[in-house]
DNA sequence: ATATAGATCTCGTCA
DNA sequence: TGACGAGGTCTATAT
C-alpha cells in the first residue's frame, strides 16, 4: 500500500491520469451528503484533477469530484486513503481503498474536439434555410439568437404580419417544452406591446406527447411534425459481422 | 496488438471491467453523428457491457455506448477495432486504436447503493413536517405525491381555504422552475374548477434568480427562502492536513 | 461570477 | 413501454 500511495503521489504531480481497481468506500459531503459502503470498483483521477468512482455496472459514476479538485494521499491502518476538496464548490471527498487489483497511470495528451452533427442547433439551422418545413408563407428572420427576446431557436414571421416562434426538439416534445415556447411567445408579445394572437407559437419535433400537445393546442399554438437533420450517415451501419459479437 | 484484443474477448465474456490507456479515433452514429480524430485516451467497458471513452480532463466521457450493448473487437492493419451496436437504441461506435499504453481487467463485485441525504425529496419532507417554513396559516395535506394534478412537492392549504402548490428546489430557482409551478396551479385550478385566484403558488428554495422573481410576481406567485436540510454532517470538512494536497 | 438551456443527457418511478 | 421530473446533473455560451 506505501508504494501504490507513493505511486499516486507522484502521478498526481505529473498530471497523469490515474486508475485503480479495488476495494473502497466512499464518503461525500458537499451538495448532499452521501455514503457508500465498501465494494470493488474503479477509481479514475484525470489531468485535470476530477475524480471519477465507477461501479461496474452503469454509465454515470457513483461518486466523483470535479474538475481542479485537490487531493491528498494517507496510509492509515493499512488502507489508502484519499482526501479531496473543491474549495469553490463546497465540496469533499474521502476514498478508503482496502485492497488493490491494479494500479496504472499514464500522462495522456489530447487536444482534439468531438464533432456533432445532428444536435437541436443543427435542426433550428435546417428550418431556417428550408422554411417550407414549417409552412409554405413562414418567413425567418433569425436563428438560434440570444435576442434581447431570449434564446428563440427560430424567429420570423408569416404573410398575415404575425410573428412567429418555433421551438425546436431533437426527440419527443414534452410538457415544458410547451411551456418554454409559452414564455417566449408571452416575453415577445409583451416586448412588442402586441396582443398575443399577433404571435404564433409552434413546436417543431418529430414527435409530442400526448399531454404536451392538448396543452398546446389549449393555448392556441401548433405542432409540426419534423426529423432531426438526417445528417451524413458517414458511418457504416451494416458493421462487419466476422467474429463473434460479445 | 493481436494479443491484447485476445484479452479482450476473453474479459468480454468473463463480464470483466476492462480499462485500456492509449491512442484511438472514435466515430458514433445514432442520436447523432460524432467524430473524433486520434488522441490519448482512457476506454473503459464496464460489466453491464457499457463503453466509455474518456479523455483526461473533463468529468464527462466524450464517447460512449450504454449498457447492453455489444462489442466486436478485431485486428485490422495493426490496430485493434472495436465496433459496437446497440440494436434497441439504434445506436453504433467504432474505436480504432492505434497504440496501447496500458490494459487491465478484473472482474469486480459490487452490489452496494449509495445513500444520499439532501435531495429536494428530503427538502420537501422538511418543509411537509415543518410548515411554519412557509407560513404561520400553511397546512400541509400531502408530499411528493404522483397525485392526478401532477407530480407537486408540497401541497395544502391556509386558513382563508386557498389551496397551496410548493414546487421546492435544492439551488436556486430559475425561470423553469416558475413555469414548472405556474403549470401546477393552472392544472389544479382548472381540475377543481376553481379560481386562479384560489391557488396560491410558492417558490421554497434558497435563492431565486432576478428574472425569476419578476417572473413569479408578475403572475402573482411568491417566494419564500427556505434553505436545504442541513443533512447530518456526519463527514469531517476539517479534513486532516497531514501531507500534502496535490 | 450568474443565467439560461441543451444533452447521444442518465436515472428512477409510476401509470 | 411511455411520461415525467430530479440530478451532487455536466457543459457550453452569453452577459
Amino acid at each position: 500500500m506505501e508504494s501504490i500511495a507513493a505511486k499516486i503521489k507522484e502521478a498526481l504531480k505529473r498530471n497523469e491520469t490515474i486508475v485503480i481497481a479495488g476495494e473502497c468506500e466512499v464518503n461525500y459531503s458537499g451538495r448532499v451528503e452521501a455514503e457508500l459502503p465498501i465494494g470493488e470498483r474503479l477509481l479514475l483521477i484525470k489531468a485535470d484533477k476530477a475524480f471519477l468512482v465507477h461501479q461496474p455496472e452503469g454509465h454515470q459514476p457513483i461518486n466523483y469530484m470535479r474538475s481542479e479538485s485537490k487531493h491528498q494521499i494517507n496510509v492509515e491502518e493499512g488502507n489508502i486513503v484519499i482526501r479531496s476538496q473543491n474549495l469553490a464548490n463546497k465540496d469533499f471527498m474521502k476514498v478508503i481503498i482496502k485492497k488493490v487489483h491494479f494500479y496504472q497511470s499514464k500522462k495522456l495528451e489530447d487536444g482534439q474536439k468531438i464533432r456533432v452533427v445532428g444536435t437541436e442547433k443543427d435542426m433550428s439551422e435546417m428550418i431556417y434555410k428550408n422554411p417550407e418545413l414549417i409552412s409554405k408563407d413562414f418567413k425567418p428572420l433569425s436563428m438560434e439568437e440570444h435576442t434581447k427576446y431570449g434564446f428563440i431557436d427560430v424567429f420570423g414571421h408569416d404573410k398575415e404580419g404575425n410573428i412567429v416562434i418555433i421551438e425546436c426538439k431533437r426527440f419527443r416534445a414534452d410538457l415544458s417544452a410547451v411551456t418554454q415556447l409559452r414564455r417566449y411567445v408571452e416575453k415577445i408579445a409583451t416586448a412588442k406591446g402586441i396582443g398575443l394572437e399577433k404571435v404564433r407559437g409552434i413546436i417543431a419535433a418529430p414527435k409530442i406527447t400526448a399531454n404536451a400537445k392538448q396543452m398546446l393546442e389549449d393555448w392556441g399554438y401548433s405542432f409540426v411534425a419534423v426529423n432531426p437533420p438526417a445528417s451524413y450517415e458517414k458511418y457504416d451501419k451494416n458493421q462487419k459481422t466476422l467474429g463473434n459479437w460479445e
